[in-house]
DNA sequence: TTTCTAGTTTGGAATTACTCTAAACAGCCT
DNA sequence: AGGCTGTTTAGAGTAATTCCAAACTAGAAA
């Protein structure tokens, strides 16, 4: 699909990034619209798959400069390694830690009707609701 | 204070842990109702000050099992090291992650006045908020 | 088109937070 | 006191991630 190298090397430089042929090829594979988790590990097994070699150290940047690019948006719901959505607009998980699994919540599904205000100086920048659940 | 140390192997005991020096140790400069929030460094050099040593592998042990006694609470908000919180009870938490601070929000701060249902055969086991903060 | 340069990738070493292990030790029941 | 069992210890081991210096490349300029 040249299209889709070309919008995704359109998309990069949009936010700043040089689309070099790793990013372009982890952007068709991540930013194609498809919500999805992903870890480096889980990345790097997709590369390998489509025949094509990244090194370890370039996943990690290139999901560390998407992320700052808001291309995609960190997940933090244990501190074991890191969980990348692509789905970057605002929304919130549920977390099944018995099965380290994330489920997507919408975020008209949960309303936070009263919210404290921010420490003095400081803005609120993001609210993150994780709802944790276990199997019956 | 001999009666703390007391109160503290009572409180060890009731939680179903042996309360061997260690953890009366480590349960006086914790679980003295002040609230905090620490990590296993953070905990080892406070260790140190009082002049008693306990090994490195001990306090992320007595950490992890305090916490799945229900006597702290393990606290998300980065996946660089753990954090723990003496406040067990519901409440939520501004970061800062420029200062990586964390900050209480009593609970009646937030009010979460929707909630999606839990996915089939699910219970929801707590619901974590994590407000990001920014200095202006 | 070739050249140049700043930004990028690479592989491996280094770092960090944490867990594991086997041997020494200490509660606690009798 | 004796002994069983759970705990502590120091150090080795592990896993995710970052760092590094050398090789490479995208894009601008000649």
């Amino acid at each position: 699909m040249p299209t889709t190298m070309a919008a995704m090397a359109v998309k990069l430089r949009d936010a700043g990034l040089r689309p070099t042929r790793q990013r372009v090829a982890i952007a068709c594979l991540l930013l194609d619209g498809r919500h999805r988790h992903i870890t480096a590990e889980n990345l790097t097994a997709e590369i390998n798959a489509t025949g094509m070699h990244v090194a370890g150290g370039t996943v990690y940047n290139t999901l560390n400069q998407f992320t700052d690019a808001g291309l995609l948006r960190r997940v933090t719901v244990h501190n074991e390694y890191s969980l990348f959505d692509t789905n970057t607009d605002h929304h919130h998980h549920f977390y099944d830690a018995a099965h380290d699994r994330l489920i997507d919540i919408p975020a008209d599904q949960v309303l936070l009707s009263r919210l404290p205000q921010a420490p003095r100086d400081h803005d609120i920048t993001g609210v993150d609701v994780v709802i944790h659940i276990h199997k019956k």
